[in-house]
DNA sequence: TACCAGGAGAGCG
DNA sequence: CGCTCTCATGGT
């Protein structure tokens, strides 16, 4: 098979896409054109119905409904959201939007790129990065060719020159000595830690803090309590949750614990797409 | 042009 | 502990 359907329901495939938990999405005609693993894809939705067609053929396609999360219940999630005004008003604009169960440490190393960089400027820098060292993919004939997201074996055989090359400037060396601890086995991408072991083995790595953790567990490693803090989610806690007060990060953090529930993770990327595209940065 | 970007970490008082 | 500075590069 090279073309399957999927019925789906109150999902939105372009919001899931492109909000900015994975970099590596296309538009392309109607359609969203991307590499999941090794396998190249191209997703169109159809109404509540996904049409997925891929280069090589697929019996089992589980790599795919997991990494779309298509088994997962929707409205469960988004009812245990806060029922604040702003919770709300993200919902409503971001209604549809999922959160991706991405490779760990495709993840990880795309959000290691991610600092202090715009999205435009990750995905540039994934791209160089996939283009140059990654392994070559199927594609359908006539299609330009395209390839994985490199292993971290791979990155960790590469100097820092490399690295650099591709736009990383002062995360290069931070993206070697990470894909080294996690080739060797130093440090291990645990999906069944408690949260916070699992966090504190992530920040072992050089230029992986709270944020970056928290971008990893939550989008490659199935946490959905993780909740990163960025320069839009302190614009979001500044405007909405605390106008005019200062916020005292200890406090913040409780609130945060607090506020938006067993699937904070989900909460904090509708806050974030929301502020990107409906609320802007002034008045930070 | 000046400011800022899905940050982290060191240095300082 | 809390603040400031630096790091590299390019978008707006």
């Amino acid at each position: 098979m090279l073309i399957a359907e999927f019925p789906i329901t109150e999902y939105n495939l372009g919001t899931t896409l492109s909000c900015g938990q994975s970099f590596r999405w296309r538009q392309l005609d109607g359609a969203w054109e991307g590499v999941v693993g090794t396998r190249w894809v191209r997703l169109c939705q159809q109404g509540s119905r996904l049409v997925a067609q891929t280069a090589e053929p697929v019996t089992d396609w589980r790599w795919l409904t997991h990494y779309l999360q298509l088994e997962v219940d929707y409205s469960k999630i988004v009812a245990t959201f806060p029922k604040d005004e702003h919770m709300q008003a993200a919902i409503a604009t971001c209604r549809g939007m999922r959160i991706l169960r991405q490779d760990p440490w495709e993840c990880l190393a795309s959000f290691i790129c991610s600092a202090t960089k715009q999205i435009v400027q990750i995905q540039q820098i994934i791209a160089l990065l996939c283009e140059r060292y990654g392994e070559p993919v199927a594609v359908p004939k006539g299609h330009l060719p395209v390839r994985s997201f490199p292993t971290a074996q791979r990155l960790a055989a590469l100097t820092e020159a490399d690295l650099r090359a591709c736009k990383l400037g002062f995360r290069a060396p931070n993206l070697r000595a990470a894909a080294q601890k996690i080739a060797s086995g130093e440090v291990v991408l645990s999906a069944t830690l408690p949260l916070d072991e699992a966090r504190a083995e992530l920040t072992k790595l050089p230029g992986v803090g709270p944020k970056i953790a928290n971008c990893a567990l939550l989008f490659g490693l199935g946490f959905e309590r993780a909740f990163p803090v960025d320069v839009w989610i302190m614009h979001a806690m500044r405007q909405l949750y605390f106008p005019r007060r200062k916020i005292n990060p200890d406090r913040l953090h409780k609130f945060i614990d607090t506020h938006f529930g067993p699937y904070s993770g989900h909460a904090q990327q509708y806050l974030f797409h929301y502020m990107r595209t409906h609320v802007g940065r002034s008045a930070a």
